[in-house]
RNA sequence: GGGCCUGUAGCUCAGUUGGCUAGAGCACACGACUGAUAAUCGUGAGGUCGGUGGUUCGAGCCCACCCAGGCCCA
């Protein structure tokens, strides 16, 4: 007779490969034809709200695999939450406007760019920013995020332009928003500033010049030595045209100069570079004084040919890497001029037009070309011996994209946002001081960024945005940014769009009867500018959180990459609290980068890109997903084939737990068959208390977002706590005892809550699998697992002093395993239950194994199980205990495959053991 | 060059306030089973805790410097 068919093996249609890149895209259909998103909000109806809102990724290109972590991310947060109890909303967005998509839309384009209207090109824009949402709205989705996807932010709807102009009204409103100069890249060729994706670095011939600015006032009195001589500090430039614009020379705080003699003058230089500069001037000097930069602070030199001074300041940025160690500073030409000169309150003083030529006013040169310039300018500082030495260099220069031509840097009309007026700054520093950084490091990581940053410019030239909306006096040129005018303007855009702009005349957006207020006239013009795209995701609070009824302000969370906190974190904290007066978030959490197998970035060139849709066709989205757990997102997050290979193959020993429950508790009614706890046998109430403590790990590693913590609890437990002792353990009990029998119906009753615990820690992260599982268990249920809860922490179904005995067992288990192994190199026994193990033990180890004697064959998996008080020679000294391996006695029982000396004692089953008797009777 | 951060077995991670011979899972090797079978079980090997100095009775943990890497600036 066959036994086989007398056990209850396992059984399930639930398929031991996964076959996800097949499987997951059927789960999304199901899920969207069920409407599941939609379910989750009306299950949250009553719920406290816990709202994350999204940050808009850029709406150009394919998803790569750092948009992939942060939206796994998200969404394992979000469903987390939902399973905690929480109606988590999930509204994604995407950041529609700004240069990147313009520049790809003119490229399309390519020489029919300058045919066609800003109205025809921002179309274009639009179509480009929503062709590209759409994509990657069916990337995100097919992720496995759940979200109202249906229904997105997007920066270009006329809802959110409305309301970012409704927000700079706001800033204009409290005098935040003001009209001043700012260097920016600029091609005189084409008369338009450049973005710094629009600049190209190439060789360029340069003069060099050496050129002395004498002090205006002998400085004998910190410098004793050099008392009643002609001196001068030597700076370096080679863009000698900008001298006529030369504010300030500057030196650095920390470093020695010295005063040398030079053919009887006096030239200061820093120590470090004096051997080179002598050397590049073709003189001699003698060093008369060594001294600190310090003591020259705020001294006046004299411009070398104009009749103003020229100020010693103090700057870091000065380097000892060529030139002299003194910078010649001319504020409206360079960007570290720009700042110092903002810091110590020069002008911001540009001399040269559109054209690149010097207004006609400016002495010398006025008319004149800048590059053309340079020799005049050399020529001039011969002519008043300022020039100590010129020469022709070669260096990597700023040139434009589209003309080729080296450009400049100049000071032109710019929109700022002040960190001054109304405090903003010390504000947001403060407000930072009141959200929860995850991890800690990025309040540091912010605060010196808020804490440094000059005012906010939000002005752009460009077309592919939302307008500034002021207006220039046609007649006088008074600028006007009336607040009211500004919010009736944004009530259009967020009728009409803000298309509108470069559609209407001026005066269809002004009330009538408009004047200026300076000249009286009532002609008037619209400013050109747009908004930095910065501004537009920085107000989404305002536009997303705040404008559908079922959100709110502050979000308890913003969740994004590390560089956000120069990004989106930061212009939203500003954008808040210039305009509330407090941060938009509560806490915010920031992940690292994705980075290849040995920790370098990835990058087209190095080919070493990992991109998300490859991964989840080869892999499935929940091997993905499950990467996105498993890795400790606080640091840099390392991605490769064999990290992939490894994470798949913990994803099947999950999986494969999973199914083996499935198997067993097929004809398992939760409704009727459950045992109560009481009832249950000790090891079915030890693998309850493990349970247990897994629960307390992972709910607590989802309260702290520390999910790889949770992957490898749950990693582990599947591993060594069910796979290798319990379910093995409970293999003889389950398939061979009755099938309605109390000590099976026992060891499911833990296999079930052990899966229904399983399934729904995991569904935030194997989102589709969990759902398969969940489809495939027995019971009532909700439709759906993300639908469910959590399962509530039992602490009553702890038992410590249990836990503790067994933590002993276990141990002497290994000694038995590793004295079967031994006997099993000796060919003594192939299967455990091949064997018969005796035990010697001693005190406290002795008395509990005495105490637990009829089980110990089946913890061990043995036939025979022994304790005894001597054995022979040969025994295996263990950590705990001695054990003596032999053949197992008697005969294999055909059914359970245990030795037994008394088969057959039913004349009908003679080759079983009395215990299969029973149950096969 | 500056700010912030990271560096523990081939891979992913633990390692409480400094205190046993630095742990786990996976991978690997060997073996067993063939009633979880493209599964499952057992055993084993594998680490100068990035490096160098220092503080300490004692350092993976604290300090300094260096190296490698990441993000953001310049």
């Amino acid at each position: 007779m066959d036994y086989k068919d007398t056990l209850n093996l396992p059984e399930t249609a639930f398929p031991m490969k996964g076959n996800l890149p097949q499987r997951e895209p059927e789960l999304l259909k199901r899920w969207e034809d069920e409407g599941l998103y939609a379910k989750t909000e009306a299950a949250g109806a009553d719920r406290p709200r816990y709202l994350l809102h999204d940050g808009p990724p850029y709406a150009n290109g394919h998803i790569h695999i750092g948009h992939a972590l942060n939206k796994i991310l998200k969404d394992i947060v979000l469903k987390s939450k939902r399973m905690n109890g929480f109606h988590a909303p999930y509204v994604p967005g995407w950041d529609c406007h700004g240069l990147p998509i313009e520049l790809q839309v003119e490229k399309n384009l390519g020489s029919k760019k300058h045919e066609i209207s800003k109205l025809e090109m921002r179309k274009l824009c639009r179509e480009y920013a929503q062709k590209f949402v759409a994509i990657q709205r069916a990337e995100f989705e097919r992720l496995g995020v759940l979200g109202e996807w249906d229904n997105p932010y997007l920066t270009l709807h006329s809802s959110y332009e409305g309301i970012i102009a409704e927000e700079l009204a706001r800033f204009a409103e409290n005098g935040g928003l003001y009209k001043g100069k700012k260097p920016v890249h600029w091609c005189s060729s084409c008369g338009t500033a450049l973005a710094e994706a629009e600049v190209e670095y190439a060789d360029h011939v340069s003069p060099s010049v050496f050129v002395k600015f004498a002090f205006k006032e002998d400085p004998g009195a910190v410098i004793p030595e050099i008392a009643g001589k002609k001196a001068s500090v030597v700076i370096w430039t080679t863009t000698p045209w900008t001298l006529p614009a030369n504010l300030a020379v500057a030196l650095h705080p920390e470093l020695d100069y010295v005063a040398v003699e030079v053919n009887g003058e006096i030239l200061i230089v820093a120590e470090g570079l004096k051997d080179s500069f002598l050397k590049a001037i073709g003189a001699e000097g003698e060093v008369k004084a060594t001294f600190k930069a310090t003591k020259l602070e705020r001294k006046l030199l004299r411009h070398p040919f104009y009749d103003r001074d020229s100020v010693i300041l103090l700057g870091e940025h000065v380097t000892l890497d060529a030139g002299t160690g003194a910078v010649h500073t001319a504020p409206g030409h360079g960007q570290e001029d720009y700042e110092l000169g903002l810091r110590e309150g020069l002008e911001i003083y540009n001399p040269v037009d559109n054209r690149g030529r010097f207004f006609e006013n400016i002495e010398f040169f006025g008319g004149q070309f800048v590059f053309d310039a340079n020799k005049n300018v050399i020529e001039k500082l011969t002519e008043v011996g300022a020039l100590l030495a010129s020469a022709n260099i070669s260096h990597s220069y700023p040139h434009c994209w589209r003309c080729k031509k080296p450009i400049i840097f100049r000071a032109t009309e710019q929109w700022f946002i002040s960190m001054q007026k109304n405090d903003l700054r010390d504000k947001a520093l403060a407000e930072i001081n009141n959200v929860n950084w995850i991890p800690k490091w990025g309040r540091e990581r912010i605060y010196g960024m808020i804490e440094n940053r000059p005012d906010w410019c939000v002005s752009r030239q460009r077309s592919w945005g939302v307008p500034i909306t002021a207006f220039y006096c046609s007649s006088c040129g008074e600028v006007m940014a009336d607040a009211k005018v500004m919010h009736h303007v944004a009530d259009l855009f967020k009728e009409h769009s803000s298309d509108i702009w470069y559609d209407w005349e001026a005066a269809k957006f002004l009330p009538a009867g408009t004047t200026c207020p300076k000249c009286g006239k009532s002609e008037f013009e619209k400013e050109m500018d747009i908004l930095d795209v910065w501004f537009d995701s920085g107000v989404s609070f305002a536009a997303v959180c705040e404008h559908r009824p079922y959100l709110g302000t502050p979000a308890d969370m913003y969740l994004e990459g590390s560089d956000q906190h120069r990004g989106w974190f930061h212009s939203s904290l500003l954008a808040s609290v210039g305009t509330r007066g407090k941060a938009p978030y509560k806490s915010v959490l920031t992940h690292g980068f994705v980075v290849d197998g040995s920790g370098r970035k990835m990058s087209k060139s190095v080919g070493n890109v990992v991109a998300p849709e490859d991964v989840v066709k080869k892999f499935g989205a929940d091997v993905l997903r499950l990467w996105v757990a498993a890795q400790d997102y606080r640091d840099d997050l390392r991605i490769s084939q064999e990290i992939l290979t490894r994470l798949s193959e913990a994803y099947r020993r999950i999986r494969n737990t999973c199914r083996y429950i499935l198997g067993n508790i097929n004809d398992f009614n939760p409704a009727t068959d459950l045992v109560p706890y009481v009832e249950l046998p000790e090891i079915d109430r030890w693998a309850l208390h493990q349970l247990e403590l897994l629960k307390e790990k992972v709910l607590a590693s989802y309260d702290e977002c520390e999910f790889h913590i949770l992957y490898h609890a749950v990693n582990g437990f599947c591993t060594v706590e069910m796979s290798a002792f319990y379910l093995d353990i409970l293999k003889d009990r389950v398939y061979t005892s009755k099938k309605g029998s109390k000590s099976r119906r026992s060891g499911q009753t833990v296999m079930y809550t052990v899966l229904d615990t399983l399934v729904r820690i995991l569904a935030p992260v194997l989102s589709f699998t969990a759902e398969d599982v969940w489809k495939a268990m027995p019971g009532e249920r909700e439709e759906s697992v993300h639908l469910g809860l959590f399962p509530k922490l039992q602490p009553e179904v702890k038992d410590e002093a249990l836990a503790k005995r067994w933590e002993k067992i276990v141990k002497v288990r290994g000694d038995v395993s590793k004295a079967l192994e031994l006997a099993r190199a000796a060919k003594v026994i192939g299967h455990s239950l091949d064997a018969a193990v005796a035990i010697k033990a001693e005190g406290e180890t002795g008395e509990l194994l005495k105490e637990m004697a009829n089980e110990l064959a089946g913890i061990f998996i043995v036939s025979k199980a022994e304790l005894t008080g001597t054995l022979g020679d040969g025994a295996y000294q263990g950590e705990e205990v001695e054990v003596a391996v032999t053949a197992a006695p008697g005969e294999k029982c055909e059914r359970c495959w245990c030795y037994s000396e008394e088969l057959g004692t039913a004349s009908d089953h003679p080759t079983i053991c009395p215990k299969c008797t029973e149950a096969v009777q």
